[in-house]
RNA sequence: CGCGGGGUGGAGCAGUUCGGUAGCUCGUCGGGCUCAUAACCCGAAGGUCAUAGGUUCAAAUCCUAUCCCCGCAA
């Protein structure tokens, strides 16, 4: 098919790669425009426009898709579908409404659960045991509109935001070329979603990396594998960052007070929650490389007794 | 030129201010103790101190340039 294909991150690449190997016609990609990124401020392409780069396929970068001389330059384009994935702009009806099979989106949950900016994390943080990826119709609402095909991904207990999403990009480049053939031999029902079951997920910011050691340690070692790598949680001890990236609940309780390091030998740092035992395994201090928790205390000694505190 | 930390035996660090024989905690190897051990004791190997210049009798340490890693911020 002849596609105009709009997305942003490495997620929205896995899905360019897999329609452009599955033999459809790119005729653009649409991104978002460049911005400083990055160390040192640098301005850094988006995953997507370096990739389209490497096709030769035209890329695009409007400020807002509603502008009519980026729609003008659209309809002249005339695609037959559009291909949306994590692009991050609202997209207008006027567009929505332009190719004959309208527009597709490529979301990663199992719709109508996570609707929204970060279904990939969310569903980890919520100890969710599958998650998956649903192709859609799109509407006018976020991520409201009706379903075409879904596919479940199941997820492992030592998943994290990083892996999971790469799975499901993968999923998800699959499930589109799938949906796009079936589309095209109008042999798909557009499953309307109900809006009961649905629930949305929030973008992500780097707040909700901070670790509150009251929490149970079931749910601090969830939020440590979603937000690994990003934004990663933290906490600080004695004034300094450390990021956590790894860790095991432990079912025991000791004396202490939440955030509390009861216990710290040479190749352990066990941590009091509000429910359980949260034995840190993978560290980082700022300014430092990540590191098993040994290494870590080789340089840095951390006394039994000290405490972990919620980062200001 | 956004702010900042760092590159020292296999790992993590100290030493750099006030130049002068390379140190710590581990790991590895050998030996010992022990019923036994991831515990303890003794010993050994292993480093062009990121790279290239410069200053000096002498540079990990001072000066200049470059490369790489990381935290913040975006």
């Amino acid at each position: 098919m002849r596609i105009v294909f709009m997305g942003t991150p490495d997620f929205a690449v896995a899905a360019l790669v897999s329609l452009k190997e599955a033999g459809h016609e790119i005729l653009a990609c649409v991104t978002q425009p460049d911005k400083p990124r990055g160390r040192g401020k640098a301005v850094l392409m988006t995953p997507v426009k370096e990739k389209a780069l490497e096709y030769q396929i035209p890329v695009y970068q409007p400020l807002k898709v509603r502008d009519e001389a980026f729609q003008d330059i659209l309809r002249k384009l005339n695609p037959e579908v559009i291909v949306v994935a994590a692009f991050g702009q609202i997209i207008p009806k006027s567009v929505l409404e332009m190719p004959p099979y309208g527009c597709i989106n490529i979301h990663a949950s199992l719709l109508p659960k996570y609707r929204g900016a970060a279904p990939i994390q969310w569903a980890l943080i919520d100890g969710e045991k599958e998650t998956g990826i649903t192709t859609m119709q799109m509407d006018a609402g976020l991520d409201t509109g009706d379903m075409l095909e879904k596919v479940v991904v199941p997820i492992s207990p030592d998943e994290t935001g990083g892996s999971l999403h790469d799975k499901l990009a993968e999923a998800g480049g699959k499930l589109i070329v799938s949906t796009l053939e079936k589309l095209e031999k109008h042999a798909l029902t557009p499953v309307p979603q109900t809006d009961e079951e649905t629930c949305y997920a929030k973008k992500i910011t780097k707040d909700l990396g901070n670790i509150d050691w009251t929490e149970d340690a079931a749910s601090i070692e969830r939020l440590i594998r979603a937000l690994n790598p990003w934004p990663s949680a933290y906490t600080s001890i004695g004034g300094k960052t450390v990021k956590i990236w790894k860790a095991q609940v432990l079912e025991e309780e000791w004396e202490g007070a939440c955030g509390q390091i009861v216990l710290a030998d040479k190749n352990h740092v066990y941590v009091k929650t509000g429910k359980g035992i949260l034995s840190v395994e993978e560290l980082q201090l700022e300014g430092k490389k990540r590191m098993d928790t040994p290494s870590f205390l080789r340089g840095f000694p951390i006394h039994q007794d000290s405490l972990f505190e919620r980062r200001r």
